[in-house]
DNA sequence: CCGTTATATTAGCATTTTCGCATATACTGA
DNA sequence: TCAGTATATGCGAAAATGCTAATATAACGG
């Protein structure tokens, strides 16, 4: 595979790799929210989740609809939604295998 | 979702943004190979492939075992693996509406 | 046209990431 | 123990990222 490809990859999991990028998503993946109802639920500053919207447009991860006032984000393609799945379950598996290493450590204390 | 839980999967998702160990993955998602194995195959220098490793090792994303003189890294979790085929899929979908899009300037042009 | 609301963009600064190079560590066989 | 091979680590510079504060743009109601 040419390196652009694994590039083009990196780009989309770099849009992911922010905390709050993700908790935009986890809310985008219920439906379509205005910036303004994202600000609010996400209680930050407006520039900077605005910027965090800025960086997943780029990346075409989700797309926005002018409405009046308003913008409404969604996510483009739910493939997305399945990549944060998997990594829910991920992170499951990984909780469960630490927290038995834990206990197995108490046992041979 | 706390914070540290979307902390975490950001993590993970940095981790994954570099075309360099996303490379290093898709040769790992074939089995196991040694350090050595993988600076061959990537071609790139010893201590660089090095440093990308000591990330993913940082993450527990990948796990190694020592044998004499080499030392031998494997996908620690499967799930990474789907997480990848995910992704290819997602850029297929991706780089196909591309395509459309650009025929469709072509035929109204 | 004006003030207000909603959203985006810019600039400056601190922090983090990545790379290349040099060096360190670990194991092997003679 | 010594030379050689395999791998890891430390360090400094350059680039990318993220935050805050300020400013810009766009649409609305009056």
């Amino acid at each position: 595979m040419p390196d652009s490809l694994r590039q083009f990859k990196a780009d989309i999991f770099q849009a992911l790799a922010h905390p709050t990028r993700i908790a935009i998503l986890e809310f985008l993946s219920e439906g379509e929210l205005s910036a303004g109802a994202l600000i609010e639920k996400l209680g930050m500053d407006q520039a900077n989740v605005s910027q965090h919207l800025a960086v997943l447009r780029a990346r075409q991860i989700v797309v926005n609809r002018k409405a009046g006032n308003q913008v409404f984000y969604s996510i483009r393609d739910p493939t997305i939604g399945k990549v944060l799945a998997l990594m829910r379950k991920y992170f499951h598996t990984q909780l469960k295998e630490t927290i038995g290493m834990l206990d197995e450590m108490e046992h041979t204390r």
